[in-house]
DNA sequence: GACATGCTACCTACTAGTTGGTAGGTTCTC
DNA sequence: GAGAACCTACCAACTAGTAGGTAGCATGTC
């Protein structure tokens, strides 16, 4: 396995920093090279158009995401924990970082504006994660751990639609503590 | 009162279509000359830059909303009929129209690259919204028609969130259906 | 060991098109 | 004739993207 740190990694960790700030048309390649410390037109080596770029930085995050979530499947057994660990996490990372925000939903936005094949890999993270929420929401149910209002999937569903609203307002309201103010009582509603 | 269509009025109306499909980065003024009819350069004598237009644009958006809010307050009696009637007309707004979504929900998503002025009004937006949804769960709760999970505050907020989130989620699915899908069932958890 | 080949990563220099914005003149309307 | 509305004609900066070249390194081959 590759672990040394390459250009590409450079400029894609770069990008994602940048587009988590304000959506795709919000970054360009010269805000990149002036960061990396590398010329656009090297950019173009790597990452031949934008939309290349971003395809891939959403698929790396995909699967980033998507590990982190087995990860949480395979170190937490109760449910309502997993829940718990997964807002946790969004927490911290509205705590300690700048730009908060999760590149998908932010992206979700402007899909009408999107290249397809962005598109396709925004819409691919939404449905791992709806998936994901409705498997814990079912074995939370099944364990008397959690308290189902509607179908499995439809609390899932909802669950995410508030986690990715909660950031909105974190982002609106430019307060960091109202992520969590917004989704520690969604925890608590569902808690059986 | 001036009720004729100005054309101020058409670059504005021209212009929230525009942002409404992928935020302030996604539209330029040669976007709304294009349809309006009218030079770039005639678009700056009625707003001297971007930032004007899209601070009048959410100004006149928050007048609009709220009025609409003011008109549910006075023609429902029935707390609970009244967030029926809001999440409605957005269900609506997503059968009906090409691309719908909240100017104040994307944009929220953008605050870190918007002008200061543009993400004052935003957050006005918020406010606004949640302070109506915060009264609407107090008198909810006190008529005994609405069952609060924590303080009228607190499920005010969430109930947003969950808009706003849903409102994503449809785009990310590209199903406009997703919407309802989503907060019709947040409307019978509520319903004491 | 010398040398050709080919590849990766990067560069300079450039392009066409777009961006928001300005200067100054014309035309329409009260 | 004053002012609003609109125009043409600009501008500098920026956009994504291309062309063509170079330096360094790994091959294989004689």
């Amino acid at each position: 396995m590759n672990t040394q740190s390459t250009r590409a990694d450079d400029i894609l960790r770069c990008a994602r920093s940048l587009i988590v700030r304000g959506g795709y048309n919000s970054f360009s390649y010269a805000d990149i090279s002036k960061v990396v410390g590398i010329r656009t037109a090297s950019i173009h080596h790597h990452f031949p158009s934008k939309s290349d770029l971003v395809r891939v930085l959403v698929a790396q995050y995909r699967e980033e995401a998507s590990a982190g979530l087995a990860q949480l499947e395979q170190n937490i057994p109760d449910p309502l924990d997993q829940l718990r660990a997964y807002l946790g996490y969004w927490e911290r990372c509205f705590a300690d970082m700048a730009a908060p925000f999760c590149v998908c939903a932010l992206l979700a936005g402007e899909i009408p504006v999107l290249p397809e094949d962005v598109a396709v890999e925004v819409r691919a993270h939404f449905r791992r994660l709806a998936d994901w929420l409705t498997g814990v929401f079912q074995r939370g149910a099944a364990q008397g751990r959690l308290r189902l209002s509607g179908t499995a999937s439809a609390d899932a569903e909802m669950f995410m639609a508030t986690t990715h609203g909660a950031m909105l307002s974190a982002r609106a309201y430019g307060d960091a503590k109202a992520f969590g103010a917004i989704t520690r009582p969604l925890l608590e509603r569902i808690a059986a």
